[in-house]
DNA sequence: CCGCCTCGAGTTCT
DNA sequence: CTCGAGGCGG
């Protein structure tokens, strides 16, 4: 290949990637598979490596690889990049409004509606159309240069089309997407470095890497937003406008940005996304509101470093700060120790937090969380508040590192951390702790189902020496019951006959119900099937239950284990005795309608509760999933659908609203 | 031997 | 819902 064709073929490869790397990036809807794109990037790369004449730095292949730099160059803003006002209710809101409607003279007037991403403001520079530098906000008038850093982002362009300004500013924020957040963590967590605390320190820390060739392993993204410098060229006359011809140009935006009329459709976009803002695959932290006509914006004008004409309204805060007084510790049916967080209480997005999950040890050691620290709480939509982590910043140095007791905080006997485990137990099996929460297992719906025999009475029965094990529960008797707290005659009767129809669960049932260890309702379902009695199972040696699919040995010991235990088989005994279940009933004469059929269900149903539903699934012979996969035949959807909803699309698994899925379960079709 | 897929176990607040 | 870990396929 001689010169000429080399620099023919460099040109077309680089339109064909830049074009490509477009519509993956910035457009989300790639025309050809990865492989042909790294085909086109590899080509690329020999080609400018045998005609290094060739090379420019706005070539595809530049995007990664920049030395590491020993610190950050100054970049001067020569258009200032403002923070924005905050409004924090809708109070503030509407005196944001009724202000600037006063300075008009009117109050209807076009808004530009964006979401305030968790991230960081940068500035992106062009000169002729060329990517020539990147740089931070920092305090509005100079920020950092930063411009390898950003060239990593696959969706900055690196040249913009012909005809755009000579100097040409776009601003935008820099962010990491949920998924990218968590993924960054998990990896930090492996390595065993500290974690970032939430997706804009993520970004930042990202964005600030002197290594550009860490920043390339960071999947940061970018929404530009807005126009800094632009010298020649358009002029636009609103900000609506602007925006479309940021995207003519190849820049990437939020797809949620809206143009909206008045204030009332301001106050329904904001609403709209505090309710839908956990479904966003990008954290935000409000919506920003902008006066849309750039006439108006200039007769709005700044004031204290802030623009008039606009405005961030923020969501409630999902995380809150507080103390952490104590880390106290709750032992598990298995025996495990499982720390939690006792906090000063404190209002996390409407909801007093008092208690948080620490998972266990090594989860308190990664995070550096100590006893009397200030933590950051979080309590994302529905989901348990969790402890993010330490604001190292506030300590004074009585705070104290948290050591898992080597004792039972409940019975006092011996705790062990079997090597490359992570939970602490308790090795008493006849700890009360365990024994109580054993007792709460075996009542509880999806196991012997028991009503009536609830977290109190279970308390009280075994508080009262009624009950020792969970085979007393069937020798208990009504003059008994009637002492105890809040029991009359009533009550006890409905106890017991609850207890009498627990007789007669199928035998997966009491399986699960005794609450072997790795044990759960699907491998009691296999082992029933496969061994068809209590006495089966319990004489069957490890070799035997591994014969059984998803049957190892881990498993199979743990089985084997329970059954040798002399309490264990007093228990069995005593079942057997009370007449509960222990055979599997005789084959039934048909085939059960949804046998050999796999369900996932979401969302909230009307006619039941998830757990009933997939009770009667199960009844009927098919096998309940708790994620969709490809092997799933049927999604159930209720109200609230989470995100198996997407997934199942994705799958093309079928999909079944609750009409439908009442109409298959009294079998009206197949 | 590693990575993917499932299952098991435990958690908070209304 | 999330994390850890068991089982199994590549």
């Amino acid at each position: 290949m001689n010169e000429n064709e080399a620099k023919k073929r460099i040109d077309e490869l680089r339109k064909l990637i830049n074009y490509h790397n477009h519509r993956y990036y910035v457009l989300d809807s790639p025309e050809i598979s990865d492989a042909e794109y790294d085909e086109f990037i590899k080509e690329l790369q020999h080609l400018e490596e045998e005609f290094p004449q060739f090379l420019t730095p706005d070539s595809p292949t530049q995007r990664v690889g920049a030395a590491p730099v020993e610190a950050f160059g100054v970049v001067e803003h020569q258009i200032p990049m403002l923070s924005l006002g905050k409004a924090f209710s809708q109070e503030e809101l509407l005196a944001w409004h009724k202000r600037i409607s006063g300075l008009l003279g009117e109050s209807e007037f076009d808004l530009v509606a964006e979401h305030k991403m968790d991230g960081l403001a940068v500035a992106l520079i062009y000169q002729d159309g060329k990517y020539v530098t990147g740089a931070t906000r920092g305090d509005g008038f100079r920020g950092e240069d930063i411009t390898q850093n950003l060239k990593t982002i696959k969706s900055v362009p690196l040249s913009l089309p012909k005809g755009v300004p000579s100097r040409f500013e776009a601003r935008g924020e820099v962010f990491l997407s949920k998924k990218g957040f968590k993924k960054l963590n998990d990896d930090r967590a492996k390595a065993g470095q500290p974690l970032f605390a939430n997706p804009r320190n993520a970004a930042a820390g990202s964005v600030r890497q002197l290594d550009p060739r860490i920043t390339a392993q960071r999947p940061l993204d970018i929404y530009i937003y807005g126009v800094g410098q632009a010298e020649g060229g358009k002029t636009f006359t609103t900000h609506w406008e602007t925006l479309e011809y940021l995207k003519s140009l190849g820049f990437k935006l939020n797809p949620q940005n809206k143009l909206l009329k008045n204030l009332q459709e301001a106050e329904n976009y904001y609403q709209h996304w505090v309710e839908e803002r956990e479904r966003l695959p990008y954290e935000a932290d409000g919506v920003v509101f902008k006066v849309n006509r750039h006439d108006l914006q200039e007769r709005l004008g700044n004031v204290g470093g802030e623009p008039r004409w606009a405005v961030a309204y923020k969501f409630p805060a999902t995380q809150a700060t507080t103390v952490l007084e104590d880390i106290g510790i709750n032992v598990g049916r298995t025996g495990t120790l499982n720390p939690f967080a006792i906090l000063k209480p404190v209002n996390v997005g409407g909801v007093i937090v008092k208690r948080a999950a620490l998972h266990n040890e090594d989860d308190i050691r990664r995070k550096d969380i100590r006893i009397g620290d200030t933590v950051i709480v979080q309590r994302a939509g529905d989901v348990i508040p969790e402890v993010v982590g330490p604001v190292a910043s506030l300590r004074t140095g009585k705070e104290k590192r948290f050591v898992m007791p080597t004792k039972c905080p409940v019975c006092g006997s011996e705790v062990t951390k079997p090597e490359g485990e992570a939970m602490s137990r308790c090795t008493n099996m006849s700890c009360p702790a365990q024994i109580f929460e054993l007792v709460k297992h075996f009542v509880s719906r999806g196991a012997m189902d028991i009503e009536g025999i609830g977290e109190k009475l279970a308390e009280a029965l075994l508080k009262a020496g009624l009950i020792k094990d969970v085979g007393d529960i069937y020798t208990l008797e009504e003059e008994k019951l009637i002492g105890l707290e809040r029991m009359g005659k009533k009550s006890a009767d409905n106890v017991l006959k609850a207890i009498e129809e627990s007789k007669k669960r199928p035998l997966s049932r009491v399986i699960f119900a005794l609450g072997i260890r790795h044990v759960g309702s699907e491998t009691a379902e296999i082992l029933a099937k496969h061994f068809g009695s209590i006495d089966r199972l319990s004489q069957a040696t490890e070799e035997e239950l591994m014969t059984a699919p998803t049957i190892g040995p881990t498993i199979a010991e743990s089985i084997v284990a329970f059954f040798r235990q002399g309490s264990n088989r007093k228990v069995i005994g005593k079942l057997k005795k009370a007449g509960v279940t222990m055979q599997e009933k005789a084959a039934r004469p048909h085939a059960l309608p949804l046998t050999g059929k796999e369900f996932v269900v979401t969302g909230k149903l009307d006619s039941f509760t998830r757990t009933e539903a997939e009770t009667r699934i199960r009844e009927l012979g098919g096998s309940v999933g708790s994620s969709v996969s490809k092997k799933t035949d049927f999604l159930v959807v209720g109200a609230d659908p989470g995100s198996k909803l997407d997934r199942a699309r994705q799958l093309g698994t079928k999909i079944l609203d609750e009409k439908q899925f009442l109409d298959m379960l009294e079998g009206k079709k197949k």
